[in-house]
DNA sequence: GCAAGCTATTGTCCATGTGTCAATAGGGTT
DNA sequence: AACCCTATTGACACATGGACAATAGCTTGC
């Protein structure tokens, strides 16, 4: 005979809400399948089946913490001054650094989470991401309307991108580069990239 | 009824690479949870719990698999010619691209394959993978022995690994970019890395 | 204040998957 | 041909995820 369970009966936004914030914390220091739905589930003071019912099943819970960790927030590009490209750059690569820096173990785990296997949901997710990424950039560059050659210089923006991640993972979890050491990087790749590289490709065709 | 089962005993190497064959094809095509041990056993024409006796199990099994595809053949580096360092790494950037061209499907899944989740185990196997690959970047740009900062410049160097990784998958999967335009952005890139933001960064500090 | 209804929440049932292990049988050896 | 070694099997235990009907908390109308 256990005491007779009590109730809470919640908001549907609000429960939705503290189920998400307890899957965060999960599934921010361990991995995917290293949680399981019924701890989510009694960490949230929740029956099991609740959680299938806010979210589907354990996956879209998954996919649904990672979306929110990793859609670069667009405060990363707003508001450059119209100075030069390199200023506009790193102000950007600072902000972004800020970003990491913040909230470190959540974006540890969730990029690191490309995990799960590539479904056609993550892929959106991280497609998505990734496109909101390059869009901050080819903004702070002030090369969002190039035409000519687009297809190509977004693709090797995107791939600037992973480096980007790589290169802040060696900062957070290695040290192996200092914040001003990945500063420095960052900015100019990405110059070299959008100047010299971007035009050598174009020639090349 | 059915008709007596008829066994087939073999030599353990070779029923190990008759399973291993399997399981690179089918988690070539689908991902990790998508595939069971039992299919693999069921395609290998073998009993599910022998699996688990010659691999321990599931995750072992596929690391096995990731292992034998991420680890960059040492090929790659091997027999450059004693010429310019442009000259050495364009080759080195040749051979590579024939590689993941030839094994496409397979690199491509098991690269994307950071899947999983990050355990020790799959940490390790890629931590392997990024270091081999350093090693022969550094040994093409014949800056193996370098030790002022050593540390700083592999991490650089490891950063670019995932920028090649990136570039690659928009070439093979999207076709965003062309093998030229791959050839050209990651020679490219990986020169300036090692002449101009290296150095930045000694200086830096 | 009370009753009734809406729905948030629960607990249970079922399916699938993995790991373990004692029992079985293939194939070489004496 | 009898025997032994071990590769191989099949069944069992256990964990986990998804589905769904039953239950109970809040709110609304009178």
């Amino acid at each position: 005979m256990q005491p007779p369970v009590q109730r809470r009966r919640l908001e549907p936004d609000q429960r939705r809400s503290e189920i998400l914030a307890v899957a965060r914390t999960l599934f921010g220091e361990r991995t995917y399948s290293a949680v399981s739905v019924a701890e989510i589930a009694q960490e949230a003071g929740v029956a099991r089946g609740l959680v299938n019912h806010y979210f589907g099943g354990k996956r879209q819970l998954y996919l649904e913490v990672v979306r929110r960790m990793l859609i670069v927030p667009a405060s990363v590009a707003e508001n450059l001054p119209r100075t030069t490209i390199e200023e506009r750059i790193s102000i950007c690569v600072d902000r972004w650094l800020d970003v990491v820096e913040r909230d470190k173990e959540l974006w540890l785990s969730a990029i690191g989470a490309e995990a799960i296997g590539q479904d056609r949901d993550t892929e959106q997710i991280l497609l998505e991401a990734d496109e909101v990424a390059t869009d901050h950039i080819l903004q702070a560059a002030m090369m969002s309307d190039v035409v000519e050659g687009r297809t190509e210089l977004r693709a090797m923006v995107r791939a600037y991108g992973s480096m980007l991640k790589a290169a802040s993972r060696e900062w957070l979890v290695r040290g192996a580069l200092s914040r001003a050491d990945l500063h420095v990087m960052l900015t100019r790749s990405v110059l070299h990239l959008l100047r010299d590289v971007f035009p050598a490709v174009r020639a090349d065709s």
